[in-house]
DNA sequence: TGAAAATAGTAAGGCGGCTAACTATAATTG
DNA sequence: CAATTATAGTTAGCCGCCTTACTATTTTCA
């Protein structure tokens, strides 16, 4: 899989070189920002594998959950960029795609000449209506290994690391909506 | 932050709609996967930020190090594909670009006609020399919240994780090396 | 009401992943 | 030794993310 990390063999060579060479070298931070960056990795990577099952990615399912659980919503591109937290332009990307594979539409929004309204087209609606059992289905099968208390683990452990995480991804310069 | 996944009034809305549609729709398991994902793209953003400072990538990083620390080891783009669990594509990817910056060159290799030597330039390691320090202080300082209690606990957790996650990435069909 | 400002959407171009297909060189083997 | 096969590296092209810059429309407000 993909990491960027070195595997444990060269990282043990590298770190006792840097060991020599960076005063105070902070053996445990760096062990664990490795393990975390390479748990993050493997997480992505698991959903964009069950994603990829449909030709879906995280963005394209967004999107496609949203277009057909909340019609009601009258979609336009940045309602879409908004509620997923991407940019507009990623966006004009993902419905572009999704455009051209004929699961959803674009027309003229009736009331306001800038927008565009996205709707599920036909197939659009039959290819989610048809995922949606497996998505769930398989989803659940993910944590059938863990117990209860094995889950509320996990929780207060990412619930700890946002707490200490956040601090540090203080400025943020990117162009999202809101 | 991008993320992606519907932020939280939308997300009850979604579950909800969900749950009447989905026969055993498993509120837990989606609820920890919508988790999971937030918290890994926060910390891989988090390192994707700090990266930035010196308009490195977690790629690019990885490869100064190699070539800085382990100079002895005639590297090659096979090599750092396999190094950094990569494909080389990716590597030559890479290579332009920290080759255009005028980190490191590129020279013909003297035993094998089909390989490339790649080496840090004076300015690369000079770079390199003066980052490192910067580096491994500012990631020490991220778990200067944490006493080793709680790291022990999220490193649990993470195993924990890695436990559950690995059976559902079997089938692996990328072009890495090894 | 007419000019300025805000908003919606797209386009162009960059980065970092990927695959597939290609060239060149080396190694193997019949 | 010649032919096949394996290896190294690059290229081309796709996806999803981003920023910047643009057009078109609407809203605001002097």
């Amino acid at each position: 899989m993909k990491s960027l990390i070195p595997n444990e063999a060269i990282r043990r060579i590298l770190f006792s070189k840097l060991s020599e060479q960076v005063p105070n070298f902070d053996f445990a931070a760096v062990q664990l920002s490795a393990q975390l960056l390479m748990s993050s990795q493997q997480t992505i990577h698991l959903f964009e594998n069950h994603f990829a099952q449909w030709g879906l990615s995280q963005g394209r399912f967004a999107i496609l959950m949203l277009l057909y659980n909340l019609p009601e919503n009258d979609w336009t591109p940045v309602k879409l960029a908004e509620a997923t937290c991407v940019t507009k332009a990623t966006v004009t990307g993902l419905v572009n795609n999704l455009s051209r594979d004929g699961y959803i539409t674009r027309q003229q929004h009736p009331d306001d000449g800038r927008k565009i309204s996205l709707r599920l087209s036909e197939s659009g609606e039959q290819f989610v209506q048809g995922m949606i059992p497996q998505h769930f289905e398989q989803i659940s099968q993910i944590y059938s290994n863990l117990d209860g208390q094995q889950i509320k683990q996990i929780c207060d452990a990412l619930t700890l690391l946002q707490q200490v995480i956040i601090p540090g991804a203080e400025k943020e310069t990117k162009q999202y909506i809101e």
